[in-house]
DNA sequence: TGTACATCAGTGAACGCGCGTTCACTGATGTAC
DNA sequence: TGTACATCAGTGAACGCGCGTTCACTGATGTAC
């Protein structure tokens, strides 16, 4: 963060206006969903003239495509912090993936391109981020997997976070009695599975 | 359908309007995404003023939970028949999901409320499609599984094919030299697990 | 320490645009007699 | 079979709105001398 000058309530020059029409952007995200965080709407909410973020931001894509950015470093600093902090089993990850996406639902959904289909595709953070959780999930699995089988398991993996977060973000769960560590059993499942015997 | 005539290209009245602005409507979602699912663009696809629209939907919202509805009843109907097609085993209910998912993608987010929040949380259609999922998954596993178990397996399926989905319809997946039947695969690990050892 | 000047982060006014929706209307359809 | 009439699915014009973006500008900052 480039040095706010701690007082300097009225002046002229803001002095960290990137950061804060960002800072507002997230906040309009959360609250009222992708297609609301316009410039008009951030930059009256920062308390500045909509023209004053075109120096910091070329247009409406790129302050999405800032948050995206945002959002993927902080989530694989989540994950990476989760993958160290237990050792051999990949459960801490998965807990840690589904709490990042229910802490930030509208960001991840942003992140993976809703409201702005060219942040997920284009964007190198996504791109990274995407790597980073792959290799976390190949060091543990491959101690157990031969290398033909890793592709599916990895796939296996980040589908079941990927939908579970939504789907509790979603509230599409039926909010049932036994809800708490719902989460942890669903995750354990990845671990035993079904027990679905071929037909 | 109720009986558009066989010959009438330009008559003042459509015959069936309801029907051709919805097909329009489910057009312009998969080209060009539910943003741009409007009542002037669907008018327009159909050739017909947008006021017009208004005698069969009142409101453009109404346009967006029509087509969750229609997505919601084929979903269901395509689920029921690969559930009855084989026996015992729910992979096949597995590949059915993931292949609409895929064959629809806009119209499948929009069940999910992408780009109209409330459709998703207010369909009666999208309980039911809701319901309907759960029995089936429910009367494949009871078998197997006890009550106590149910609702976390049921949940780890729904995540796991609704994730999977997802990700193959946003590009997220690499996609690596072994790429056919991978949707197999990956669901084939929802039975047999990952074999990850507790810590 | 003071002054001239380049730099650049802000400003208000204005642009064109497409949207959802309302209005008073008109043309076509179907039914009662 | 013909006519009067109610019904209703279409119409064009217009509304207000908020958006992203451009423009020429002005005020503040920092640096060279």
């Amino acid at each position: 963060m480039p040095a706010r000058p701690k007082k300097r309530p009225k002046s002229y020059h803001h002095g960290d206006l990137r950061n804060a029409l960002l800072k507002a952007a997230r906040e309009v995200l959360e609250e009222r969903g992708p297609s609301f965080v316009g410039l008009r709407e951030i930059s009256r909410r920062v308390g500045v003239s909509a023209p004053s973020a075109y120096h910091h931001f070329p247009s409406r894509d790129a302050i999405a495509l800032g948050l995206a950015e945002q959002g993927a470093r902080e989530m694989a600093e989540c994950l990476a912090v989760s993958s160290r902090d237990e050792r051999g089993t990949l459960a801490p990850y998965g807990e840690a993936y589904v709490a990042f996406v229910r802490a930030n639902p509208a960001l991840y959904r942003l992140m993976f391109g809703e409201g702005f289909p060219a942040v997920s595709q284009y964007s190198q953070a996504m791109r990274d981020l995407r790597k980073r959780s792959y290799d976390i999930m190949k060091s543990n699995l491959e101690k157990k997997l031969s290398d033909a089988e890793l592709p599916a398991a990895g796939l296996f993996l980040w589908a079941l976070v990927h939908g579970l977060g939504l789907l509790l973000i979603d509230g599409q769960v039926v909010p049932g009695k036994d809800r708490k560590d719902i989460v942890h059993r669903v995750l354990q499942l990845a671990g035993t599975g079904l027990g679905d015997a071929r037909a």
